[in-house]
RNA sequence: GGGCCCGUGGUCUAGCGGCAUGACGUAACCUUCACACGGUUAAGGUCACCAGUUCGAUUCUGGUCGGGCCCACCA
């Protein structure tokens, strides 16, 4: 057999990918009700660009998974989503398009967003693709689609049938700049330079003062209490009192309160609605106080605050100072550094402001989050922690609405008459209720209604991964077998949002967890262990990884990591990945010629055979047992180890001998040999397999596609352990020999000769003489020897004299 | 401020009670009939630091220092 000198990653990945898919190598047979099955909750990836190599670092993660899986015999359910709905779509669009969402006519911009995301989808697919993620695309869904709205708002309508959906008029936090509602896990710290300001305040029928300290003094127009700690000396003799505040001329109460810290800046704390967290729970403890509303959604401030109306927070700020110097109550203004919460999407510092909202009630369900938490099997184990942490922390409830534009709308209208709330029907969804209309008429009789115009926030649909993906296969038998799903892969940053709001609804709907296992990836770093970032300049990108190493190489960098471990990219790892692949290229290009008409069928094997076969199978065993605790990076190492020193670097050297003339050994010792290596390379091959998809298949279509009558690796039984062949004394007399081998090779090498050089005579001693003679003839052939002598020894020590 | 993870030869990494893995890099040699994108050999580590437990610690415990991530209302 003629085959090419080197391995050209590019072509043949190409066409193997062709190769799968018109074979269906990866479809989930929906009808096979034979094999387990396991299912997958692929993540959907955000479609506000093109795949990063983080993404191709966790899905590498999770493909190797997969395709072990598919292996060992499972019925894989590996669908693949886009997540294309919401925030981070508009604003690619917006940067795409060049247009203002708030600019242009609501149904113009979803229109817009809908053809965009469908022309661009194609090709944000194909990265997947081409790292060769072993995904059923033919499952596919989208999450601003027909199918994933009907879930969705299906999703929202039982819960509200259940009791756990709210309105509320309250304070929210509030993103001014998209103006819209996030919610508690879309914040981003960030630390800014401001200054603390300390603000004489008089005291009301007196010629007293106290001075507060604050950062944001253009609330004061929403002040509504000042507050002291109970105990403090410095002020008890004004509870009950009231301070004038100044501009404004409006007096607000000064309230004790056991939360005010006396230490801090003054130890008085004046309050504004709305400051801040502390300010709303403060409005909580004090349920008499009435909020002011100052300002408007766009964050500028509303005509009640007088002079600073209409202005932004900045300027007001700039513009109250002023004034409070002017008037003698500003004491002093030193500057701070200090930490405030911005909108992770836009990096803008969020408001709180009260508005009308829809939430999900779940604060009461703490307790029993953190135990279906614990019910959850985490790999590695200590990432539950931040999950129990984040639950733990949760302060409000989850507000599902946003004021925007592209997202799934709310399957319900207001009554114009009673202003009842009208749900959508759930034969009838999905709806828009900005284009349809209620069926039935409202209880009141009228048939005028108002549709609601927010969108669930995407959370609120991709929390629904599990179903959107299985109910595809509603109508099959085989669907009650897909949930709880296997398995939900992902990345360590959104353990909190997509982890945390999957399990919530699952158990609000169905009791139970989504899933049995989930395992989480880290991150890719820069070389420097650094986070890549596009303001760093650091970033590298897969699709240029690709065309320099090849997708195999990639794959290999990504085994290099354990789950959860961040890994630097390097690019002699990726060198490496694609050094192994010429390897075993060379190697394989090696044995096969070796192997033509060779039926594989067990034969007597020969001492130094049953040696390889005995590691190979220790190998096997280890691996099957990593891989099952979701350790593939083991696998992945040790079958590299195996391959690259003990395969190629030792047997394939001692066999040569016997392969080139077989005249000098037995017809048996020859056809051992031959199915030692037709052997060992396909479960090479198959080891390897769920890293490097591409050699390995590549390989296997040179010789055992038709021997095995599979049509691809990826097909294939994962070895089985057959521990007959585990044999202890096969295994140390060949390593025996490959310590004198090494001494051998030591000796020419401090001779400066090649180790193709001849040796006059080798002298072994050794205790395990007897077991040796039957490696006599190998060892003597690749070592050159034209004399070998093993003599029995006493010592534990081998002893190797070496004649050149 | 709280929680979690991590600190192993120049770089990345395995191991996690008893001679410290491997890769890349480095040096010398070998163009041997799969492979020079190769082979052989070699140099290179007080396993961050300090205490403790132990016959024995890189591995366990406590602390210190350093790095990272997540969370938190100090105005």
């Amino acid at each position: 057999m003629e085959l090419p000198k080197n391995y050209d990653f590019k072509e043949s990945e190409k066409r193997l990918r062709q190769h799968w898919e018109q074979e269906d190598i990866y479809r989930f047979n929906p009808d096979d009700l034979e094999k387990p099955v396991y299912s997958i909750d692929t993540p959907p990836p955000t479609m506000s660009g093109k795949m990063h190599l983080g993404h191709s670092f966790s899905y590498s993660q999770q493909d190797f998974v997969a395709r072990y899986k598919r292996m060992r015999g499972f019925n894989v359910f590996y669908p693949f989503g886009v997540d294309d709905n919401g925030l981070a779509t508009e604003r690619m669009i917006e940067q795409l398009k060049q247009v203002k969402s708030r600019s242009m006519p609501r149904d113009e911009f979803i229109a817009l967003c809908l053809k965009t995301v469908d022309e661009l989808q194609p090709g944000f697919i194909e990265d997947w693709k081409r790292i060769g993620i072993s995904c059923d695309f033919s499952i596919f869904y989208s999450t601003i689609g027909d199918h994933s709205r009907k879930i969705s708002q299906r999703s929202f309508i039982e819960l509200y049938t259940m009791g756990r959906i709210k309105r509320e008029l309250a304070p929210i936090m509030w993103c001014p700049s998209c103006q819209t509602a996030i919610a508690q896990v879309e914040l981003k710290d960030k630390e800014f330079e401001s200054t603390l300001n300390h603000i004489k305040l008089d005291i009301e029928g007196s010629q007293d003062s106290v001075v507060i300290a604050t950062t944001r003094p253009e609330l004061m127009p929403a002040c509504v209490g000042v507050s002291v700690h109970p105990k403090d000396k410095r002020y008890k003799k004004y509870h009950g009192k009231k301070v004038k505040l100044p501009i404004y001329n409006r007096s607000v109460p000064i309230i004790p309160d056991e939360y005010t810290d006396m230490e801090y800046g003054t130890g008085v704390v004046y309050y504004c609605t709305y400051g801040g967290v502390e300010c709303i729970d403060w409005m909580l403890r004090h349920p008499e106080i009435k909020a002011i509303d100052i300002m408007n959604p766009d964050g500028t401030l509303k005509p009640e605050s007088g002079i600073l109306a209409g202005l932004k927070s900045e300027a007001a700020r700039k513009k109250i100072l002023e004034e409070l110097q002017k008037t003698g109550h500003l004491v002093k203004s030193e500057p701070i550094k200090h930490v405030v919460n911005t909108h992770e999407r836009c990096g803008t510092q969020i408001e709180y402001i009260r508005s009308e909202q829809w939430y999900v009630r779940y604060l009461d369900l703490k307790k029993e989050f953190l135990k279906a938490g614990r019910k959850l099997k985490w790999y590695p184990k200590h990432m539950r922690a931040r999950y129990d942490n984040w639950v733990k922390g949760l302060r409000w409830d989850w507000c599902i609405s946003r004021q925007r534009y592209f997202g799934v709308p709310f399957p319900l209208w207001y009554c114009k008459k009673c202003n009842e709330v009208m749900l959508a029907e759930i034969n009838e969804l999905p709806v828009d209720p900005l284009k349809d209309k209620p069926r039935k008429a409202c209880k009141c009789g009228s048939n005028e209604f108002i549709p609601e115009k927010d969108v669930f926030d995407t959370w609120a649909t991709s929390s629904l991964t599990p179903q959107i993906a299985i109910e595809l296969f509603k109508d099959k038998p085989i669907y009650s077998r897909l949930f709880p799903m296997s398995l939900r892969p992902q990345a360590h940053d959104i353990i909190t949002f997509w982890l945390f709001y999957t399990v919530v609804k699952s158990q609000l709907h169905y009791k139970t967890n989504p899933w049995h296992d989930t395992i989480i990836s880290g991150h890719a770093l820069d070389p420097h262990g650094k986070k890549m970032s596009k303001s760093l300049g650091n970033v590298i990108n897969p699709q240029d990884v690709i065309e320099k190493f090849g997708a195999d190489a990639l794959r290999f960098w990504a085994a290099g990591s354990k789950l959860g471990d961040d890994l630097p990219y390097q690019e002699k790892d990726l060198m490496t990945g694609q050094r192994f692949a010429t390897k075993l290229w060379n190697a394989s290009k090696f044995a096969l010629s070796h192997l033509e008409g060779h039926k594989p069928r067990k034969t007597k094997l020969e001492a130094i055979d049953a040696w390889l076969l005995s590691k190979l199978h220790t190998l096997i065993l280890q691996s099957t047992k990593a891989f099952d605790k979701y350790e593939y990076y083991r696998v992945k190492a040790d079958t590299e180890q195996f391959f690259w020193h003990i395969l190629c670097d030792n047997y394939l050297e001692i066999v040569k001998d016997r392969l080139y003339n077989k005249s000098a050994y037995t017809q048996q010792a020859y056809e051992s040999a031959r199915f030692t290596l037709y052997h060992t390379l396909l479960a090479v091959l198959k080891l390897m397999a769920p890293f490097t998809p591409f050699i390995t298949d590549e390989v296997y279509q040179l010789h055992f596609a038709q021997v095995e009558g599979v049509k691809s690796v990826h097909s294939t039984a994962w070895p089985k352990v057959q521990r007959k062949l585990i044999n202890a004394a096969a295994a140390e007399a060949g390593d025996i020999a490959v310590e004198i081998i090494a001494h051998a090779r030591k000796a020419k090498s401090e001779k400066k000769l090649s180790m193709a050089a001849p040796a006059k005579k080798i002298v072994i001693t050794t205790n395990k003489a007897d077991a040796l003679k039957a490696l006599e003839q190998d060892i003597k052939a690749v070592l050159k020897a034209e004399v070998l002598e093993i003599k029995p020894g006493t010592e534990k020590d081998l002893k190797v004299i070496v004649e050149l």
